[in-house]
DNA sequence: CACTTGACCTGTCCGC
DNA sequence: TGCGGACAGGTCAAGT
């Protein structure tokens, strides 16, 4: 999943779905992603749902939370009703019928109505790559975990211009690597980062701190536009991506020039290449990214 | 310290 | 059809 649109779209959802349930058992089938008990987090009720970079927090009524990291291919998924794997995807758009083989952990929850019924429902982490984490900790410490503790800014939220300005003087790592370093700003990831530098003209290999005081502001701009793109679209569902609904998004029908080896750039017809940058598929137009 | 590379996993796609 | 290799939204730890 997963870039900040991609988790905030089900951060979003949670907060839609969850909040004021209670948690009544948890089934957990691949117990290396998920750390702490399960016996501690069961009766709380969920009342808050944070992210905070690529991570999705659920505050719980008992003074803990749950951190959940989808990596590449997690998924959240919720469905409401006792009978909910059956009947619930029928109109989805994924054909799997869950819980799956990549299923490794399921929350059962139950919340009560206005009219006091109680409903059940499930929520799904599948992740095929097993590459995501759920991680119980206390909430008054939350930011002392290793995965907050040097988080960067937030574009979006905290992260300013000035901000932005003295983190690329201060790096000579190419600028797409600084836009992807999660200690430097959170929640860029590959598509953005280079739709984001397409849209600057700005070329990924450039050293960071080379950049002009207007390309800095220009990438700025860029960025939070590209960001708030996916997230009025719900996110890029290019592979396993689904919203907890397990719905699409549709930002990868706006990529600027992620994945579009081989096409006409959008602004100047040249056609775009991929390249390699830290290890991550990175694609540019020649002509018009300096 | 800043930066780079490989490891962690499974699935899919492309060329031979 | 099968097989091998490259590649995929992200962090981490270990290397230079």
């Amino acid at each position: 999943m997963p870039e900040l649109p991609e988790v905030e779209t089900i951060k979003k959802g949670l907060e839609e779905y969850v909040i004021g349930d209670v948690i009544t058992e948890v089934e957990i089938h691949l117990p290396k992603i998920f750390s702490g008990k399960k016996s501690e987090i069961i009766g709380a009720e969920i009342t808050r749902i944070r992210r905070l970079g690529k991570a999705i927090i659920l505050e719980l009524s008992n003074g803990l939370s749950l951190i959940i990291h989808v990596k590449m291919t997690g998924q959240l998924i919720y469905i409401l009703g006792n009978n909910a794997a059956e009947k619930s995807l029928k109109n989805q758009p994924i054909s799997d019928f869950l819980p799956n083989k990549h299923t490794h952990v399921i929350f059962h929850l139950k919340s009560q109505n206005a009219d006091g019924n109680t409903k059940k429902a499930v929520l799904y982490f599948n992740d095929i790559r097993k590459f995501g984490w759920i991680k119980i900790v206390k909430t008054e410490n939350l930011k002392e975990i290793s995965f907050f503790k040097n988080l960067g800014k937030e574009p979006l939220r905290d992260l300013t211009l000035a901000d932005f300005k003295i983190l690329l003087k201060k790096s000579k790592a190419p600028v797409k690597q600084v836009l992807m370093d999660q200690q430097k700003i959170a929640g860029i990831g590959n598509i953005y980062a280079n739709d984001a530098l397409w849209e600057a003209q700005i070329h990924p290999l450039r050293m960071a701190n080379s950049l002009t005081k207007k390309e800095s502001a220009a990438l700025f701009t860029s960025i939070e536009k590209v960001l708030i793109l996916g997230i009025e679209t719900g996110g890029a569902s290019e592979r396993n991506y689904v919203n907890v609904l397990g719905g699409k998004g549709s930002y990868q029908n706006y990529f600027l020039v992620y994945k579009k080896t081989g096409k006409p750039c959008k602004r100047c017809g040249e056609i775009i290449e991929r390249i390699v940058v830290g290890g991550r598929g990175t694609f540019i137009c020649q002509k018009c990214q300096r």
